[in-house]
DNA sequence: TGCCAGGGGTTCA
DNA sequence: TGAACCCCTGGC
C-alpha cells in the first residue's frame, strides 16, 4: 500500500491507509497487548517497543516512533503490503455473499480490519493463555508474563513497559510462580513447557515457515496447551495462513445461526466454511467474529 | 453479603 | 465423548 509519512511533534502522521481502523483492528480479538487510551487511540507493545496511536480522520499519528521503526516493524506489523480491497473483492464473488447479507454487513461493520502479523512466540503462549479464559483475563496474564519474565523497555507516560519474554527466559521459570505471579491457572505448565519445546526447537519457530498449512498445524497441536482451535489462531495471526478458519464458540455459534441453522460440529463447520467462504476464509473469519462479538449475534 | 455460573479450549480418562 | 480445570467478574 502507498502511503506518505510527515513529520509531526513528538511522531508520525501516516497518511493514505486504506482500510484500516485502530478499533476494528485492536477489538477483534487477535491480539492481546495493547490499552485504550481514549476514543481512537491505543498504547501498543510488541517487538520490543511502546507506541502510541491515534486515528484522526483517515491518518494515522503515532508517537513515540520514527519513519524508520514504522516502515520496519510496524508495516510489516500491521500488513501493510496487503490488498484488503482485493481480499474483500474476492469475498464479495463468494457462495457466502449469494446466502445473505451477513458477510457484507460485517465488512461493512469492520471494514478497518487488518490481520496482524505478531510476533510468533508471543502468539503462540498467548493464546495457551486464552483457553477457556476471558479477554480482559488474557491481557492481564500477558502484562504480567511480559513483567515479571520480560526485559525493561521503557518507561512512557509514567508507566513501565516490558517486552514479551523470550523462549530461553521462560524455559525455567519455575510453574508455581508463574501461576502465582501471572494468575493463569492450570495454563502454567503448558507455558513453561512449551517454551521449552520451542527453545530446543522441536518446534522451529522460524525454520517451520516454509511448512504446508496442514504441516504447520500438526507440529503446532504436538505442543502442550495448543489444540485445534489456538493452532488455528496461530496460524492466522503469526503465519500468515489466511485460508485458516479458527473455530471458537463465537464462531460456532454464529455460522449456526447466520449460515446452517442448527447444531453442528467443528469440523464440518471447517469445511462448510471452505465451501461458502473459498481461500480468504480466514478474513471473513475475522469480519465475522468482531461483527458477532459487537453486535451479541447468536449470544 | 455470599454463592455460582461461565469464559476465545485442552487434556486426560 | 465428557468431566475437570485456575481464576475472577458479573448476576442474583
Amino acid at each position: 500500500m502507498e502511503y506518505k509519512i510527515e513529520n509531526i511533534e513528538g511522531g508520525i502522521r501516516i497518511v493514505g491507509l486504506k482500510n484500516f481502523n485502530l478499533t476494528h483492528i485492536f477489538e477483534c480479538g487477535q491480539a492481546f497487548r495493547w490499552e485504550k487510551t481514549e476514543e481512537e487511540s491505543y498504547i501498543v507493545v510488541a517487538f520490543g517497543r511502546v507506541v502510541e496511536f491515534f486515528m484522526e480522520g483517515e491518518d494515522l499519528l503515532a508517537y513515540n516512533t520514527s519513519e524508520d521503526d514504522f516502515r520496519k516493524i510496524w508495516h510489516p506489523y500491521f500488513d501493510l503490503d496487503k490488498d484488503y480491497d482485493q481480499i474483500k473483492n474476492d469475498l464479495r464473488k463468494t457462495k457466502a455473499f449469494g446466502l445473505n447479507d451477513s458477510l457484507k454487513e460485517a465488512m461493512d461493520f469492520g471494514y478497518g480490519i487488518r490481520i496482524l502479523n505478531q510476533d510468533r512466540f508471543e502468539t503462540i503462549i498467548s493464546f495457551i493463555i486464552s483457553a477457556n479464559n476471558q479477554i480482559p483475563r488474557i491481557k492481564k496474564s500477558v502484562d504480567l508474563l511480559a513483567q515479571q519474565y520480560g526485559d525493561f523497555i521503557e518507561n512512557y507516560k509514567g508507566k513501565d513497559y516490558y517486552s514479551f519474554p523470550s523462549p530461553g527466559q521462560l524455559k525455567d521459570a519455575d510453574p508455581l510462580e508463574v501461576k502465582e505471579v501471572t494468575r493463569v491457572g492450570f495454563r502454567n505448565e503448558r507455558i513453561v513447557n512449551t517454551s521449552k519445546a520451542i527453545y530446543n526447537k522441536d518446534f522451529d519457530l522460524d525454520g517451520f515457515e516454509s511448512l504446508s498449512d496442514e504441516k504447520l498445524r500438526s507440529e503446532l497441536i504436538k505442543l502442550e496447551g495448543v489444540g485445534p482451535k489456538v493452532a488455528a489462531c496461530i496460524l492466522l495471526f503469526a503465519y500468515d495462513r489466511g485460508e485458516t478458519f479458527p473455530i471458537d464458540v463465537w464462531v460456532k455459534r454464529l455460522m449456526e445461526t447466520l449460515y446452517i441453522g442448527r447444531e453442528i460440529k467443528n469440523k464440518e463447520i471447517d469445511s462448510y466454511a471452505d465451501e461458502i467462504f473459498g481461500v480468504n476464509k480466514g478474513y471473513a473469519q475475522q469480519y465475522l467474529f468482531y461483527y458477532a462479538r459487537e453486535n451479541a449475534i447468536g449470544k
